[in-house]
DNA sequence: TCTGGGGTCCTAGGACCC
DNA sequence: TCTGGGGTCCTAGGACCC
C-alpha cells in the first residue's frame, strides 16, 4: 500500500500563508521572469484562469477580478516544502520525497497504518495541515499509480475531503470509470491522442487492455502503468539519488546580442550549477554551454548555439568550470542572433569519493585541496550571506548582491537582462529580515 | 513588448568490436 | 556475384513528470 501526499495549489498556498488578508482571494503565482501562469489558488481555478497561461495575455483580467499576483519566490517554497517532508517524516518511516510538493509514503511496514486506512489518511492530513498550514490531498491505493489516481478522486472530487482511500475493489472500478484516461501518472498528451485512437476514452478500457497488447501498441513504460493500475506493483519506493544532470538556465527580461552579456549570464548559470554539484558532493567530466533565440518569434528563425568541454580532470571547482565555459562560447557564439535565453548542462557526473584520475595527467594532490577548501569557504559564506543579505531583497533581484563571486559573472548595476520579478513577496522563513513583525 | 525550468527513462540507430 | 552474428557504447530524440 503506498499513500500520495499532494499540496493543494503550493505556491499560491505558500503566498497566502503570511498573508491572511489574502485568505479568500484569488491568488496566482508566475514563473521565473514573470512568464507565465504556473499555480492558481482554489478562487483562482474558479475564474477559469488556465495553468501555464503567459501572464501578458491575461493582465487584466486579473486586474479586474482583484487577483493577487506573484513572481516565483522559491526560497519560500523550498521552505515550506522541507516543513511538509519533516512532518511527513515524523508519521511514516518510508518517505520518498517526490516533488517539491508531493510525496509517497510506503505503508508496507507500518501495521499502525495498515490497520485503518482511512483513519491514517486522515491523520497525515490533518497533521500536515497543523504543523505546516498547508493544505494538502491524501490519495491511497495498492500501487503508486493507484495512489496517484486516488489522489486526483480526492482533488477532484469535493465529497472526499481531500482523502481518498481505493481499498474496495467496487471503489476503484467506478473511479476509473468516471475517470478519462489522460488523468493517470504516465499518461500525456502523445498516448492520450493515440489511446483515443484505439477507441479507450476511461482509465477502465485502459485497465482492461491486457498489458501485451499495450506493450505492443506503446513500450514498457505503458506496459508498468497499465500493470500498477491492475494492482501489480512495478514501482517502488525510490531513495533520493544525486543527480546525472545538472542544468541551470534562463530567459531574459530582453534579448541580448553582445557577447560580454551573454558570457556574464552563461557563468553566472556556470557559478549555480557548480554549488549544486558541490552539494551533493559530486564532480562533473563534461560541461555543456547553449544559448537559444526565442521560438514564439514568428519573424525570425529559431537558432540555438551549443558546445561542449570535457575536463582532463572530473571537477566541481568553479573557476576551473568557468575557464572551459568561456572556451566553448568564445567557439561557439554566433553575433547578431538575438539571444533570449542560454544555461549550462553538467553531465557525466561522479562521487567526488570514486573519482578515476586520468591516466597521464595527475591531478596536483596540493592545488586540489587548495581547491576544495576554497569551494567550502565560499559556499558557506554566500549560505549565510542567504540568510542576512537585504542586497536580494525586494525589488533588486537582479545580480550578485552582496555575495562572494567569480568576477567574469559580472556586476549587478550592468546585468538589466536579468529575469524579471516584479512581483515577489519576502522571504518570510528564510531571511531574518523579512521575519514578520506581529504589533 | 511580454510565452518557465529542471529532471528521468527508454528507444533507435550508428560506430565499432571480435 | 555472393557479404554473419553477436555484442557494447554513445548520441539524439521522444515521451513523460512536476
Amino acid at each position: 500500500m503506498y499513500a500520495l501526499i499532494d499540496c493543494n495549489s503550493f505556491y499560491a498556498s505558500c503566498e497566502k500563508l503570511f498573508r491572511p488578508d489574502l485568505k479568500r482571494r484569488p491568488v496566482v503565482v508566475l514563473s521565473n521572469n514573470d512568464g507565465c501562469v504556473v499555480a492558481r489558488s482554489a478562487e483562482a481555478k474558479a475564474l477559469g484562469i488556465k495553468m501555464g497561461i503567459p501572464y501578458f495575455q491575461i493582465k487584466d483580467f486579473l486586474q479586474q477580478h482583484r487577483v493577487a499576483v506573484f513572481s516565483s519566490n522559491y526560497a519560500l517554497y523550498a521552505d515550506m516544502s522541507a516543513r511538509v517532508m519533516n512532518t511527513l517524516e515524523q508519521l511514516c518511516p518510508d518517505v520518498e520525497v517526490y516533488s517539491i510538493d508531493e510525496a509517497f509514503l510506503y505503508l508496507g511496514r507500518y501495521p499502525a497504518a495498515l490497520n485503518d486506512l482511512t483513519a491514517y489518511a486522515k491523520l497525515i492530513k490533518t497533521t500536515v495541515e497543523r504543523h505546516t498550514g498547508i493544505p494538502v490531498g491524501v490519495g491511497v491505493g495498492k500501487t503508486k499509480t493507484l495512489a496517484k489516481l486516488a489522489n486526483y478522486a480526492a482533488k477532484t472530487h469535493p465529497a472526499t475531503q481531500g482523502i481518498c482511500v481505493l481499498d474496495k475493489a467496487s471503489w476503484t472500478e467506478r473511479l476509473m470509470t468516471i475517470t478519462p484516461v489522460e488523468e493517470v501518472w504516465g499518461i500525456g498528451r502523445q498516448h492520450t491522442k493515440k489511446l483515443h485512437s484505439l477507441g479507450i476514452t476511461t482509465v477502465a478500457q485502459f485497465a482492461a487492455m491486457s498489458h501485451s497488447l499495450v506493450r505492443q501498441h506503446f513500450n514498457v513504460v505503458m506496459e508498468r502503468t497499465n500493470l500498477e493500475l491492475n494492482g501489480v506493483m512495478c514501482l517502488g519506493l525510490e531513495a533520493a539519488m544525486a543527480k546525472q544532470e545538472i542544468v541551470s538556465s534562463r530567459s531574459f527580461s530582453k534579448k541580448i546580442t553582445e557577447f560580454d552579456d551573454l558570457s556574464q549570464a552563461v557563468m553566472g548559470h556556470v557559478s549555480k550549477a557548480a554549488v549544486k554539484l558541490r552539494k551533493q558532493q559530486s564532480v562533473c567530466k563534461i560541461l555543456v554551454v547553449f544559448a537559444k533565440t526565442s521560438a514564439f518569434n514568428p519573424n525570425e528563425p529559431y537558432q540555438s548555439i551549443r558546445g561542449q568541454y570535457q575536463f582532463i580532470n572530473a571537477t566541481c571547482d568553479t573557476r576551473v568550470m568557468i575557464a572551459g565555459a568561456r572556451q566553448v562560447l568564445e567557439r561557439i557564439y554566433k553575433p547578431n542572433l538575438k539571444y533570449a535565453k542560454a544555461g549550462v548542462m553538467l553531465c557525466a557526473i561522479q562521487d567526488q569519493a570514486t573519482i578515476v584520475d586520468d591516466l597521464f595527467e595527475k591531478p596536483d594532490l596540493l592545488k586540489q585541496q587548495q581547491s576544495q577548501k576554497l569551494m567550502a569557504v565560499m559556499d558557506a559564506i554566500n549560505q549565510q550571506m542567504a540568510y542576512q543579505s537585504k542586497a536580494q531583497a525586494k525589488g533588486s533581484s537582479k545580480g550578485n548582491g552582496g555575495r562572494l563571486f567569480i568576477a567574469s559573472t559580472g556586476i549587478a548595476k550592468q546585468q538589466d537582462w536579468q529575469m524579471n520579478r516584479a512581483f515577489l513577496s519576502p522571504s518570510y522563513t528564510t531571511k531574518l529580515s523579512d521575519l514578520l513583525t506581529v504589533h
